[in-house]
DNA sequence: CTAAGGTTCGTACCCGGGTACGGAGTCAAG
DNA sequence: CTTGACTCCGTACCCGGGTACGAACCTTAG
């Protein structure tokens, strides 16, 4: 009987992430190092796989790798209004940036609609009303 | 009429940007580099100012730097269709975008408000969801 | 025991859109 | 003619989220 552990290379085919990936979330603080006999290759336990696929979703939901950093620090205690302030900062943002990418949107649509309007060999609408 | 021209400095104030901007766009063949008198301060006229109000528009229409080259490049001529094609795949990938964002949107407002119910002294149904 | 392939670690690089620094040259006012 | 502000140019750095490389170890199958 194997009690799971793993190396960086089968952690990182587990959780769906390359190895240098695993690497770069150590290097930020993010997934703690195990300790390793010295000379001797590391091994990861099942929490460095869940802490792991707790990273992923959280950048699933929008949040930077440091929110998420910060959400698994509040996992361990009840630090639930603080991840609550957390999540609505995230979700203002969230709407901020569909706000602007929605009124993008109208301005493009409504250029495009007029490029196509515009009859051959005239200014491009498009360009004119950038130009302008 | 004294016809108007600018050094960088000016330039730069005059349409907003920072003088370190508009070697970057210089840097990137976004922006011409003006011929200069050997060992001597080059001078930009209204053209530049233009270009740079373009290029700045674009941005704000959610184009990259590259697209608004191209758009420039097609502002000379009859490149209506292709203007209208990259103003169309840059409208594409807004959407894209926004429905990304709304996704998440959805799934943070859904998260905040279990955690708002979420009674004190109990985990967190926010971090709870992430660890699952 | 040896060879192949996995791991470890440091370091550098990618994207996009700039910002910052610093030495040397230039220009204009006093 | 000097002083101070501005320009020129190369280079390095910032953010976020990684990717890539290479040399030296370690491990495991045959």
């Amino acid at each position: 009987m194997r009690e799971e552990s793993y190396t960086v290379g089968r952690l990182a085919k587990k959780a769906g992430v390359n190895v240098e990936t695993i690497r770069y979330y150590q290097r930020r603080g993010l997934l703690p190092i195990p300790a390793s006999l010295p000379g001797s290759v590391r091994r990861y336990s099942v929490k460095y796989l869940e802490r792991l696929r707790f990273i992923k979703r959280s950048q699933q939901l929008g949040f930077t790798l440091d929110e998420a950093a910060e959400l698994m620090a509040l996992s361990e205690g009840y630090g639930c209004s603080v991840a609550c302030g957390v999540a609505e900062r995230r979700l203002a943002d969230v709407e901020r940036k569909i706000a602007d990418l929605a009124a993008i949107q109208q301005s493009l649509r409504r250029l495009v609609g007029r490029c196509h309007e515009n009859p051959p060999e005239t200014p491009c609408p498009l360009v004119d009303a950038i130009a302008n």
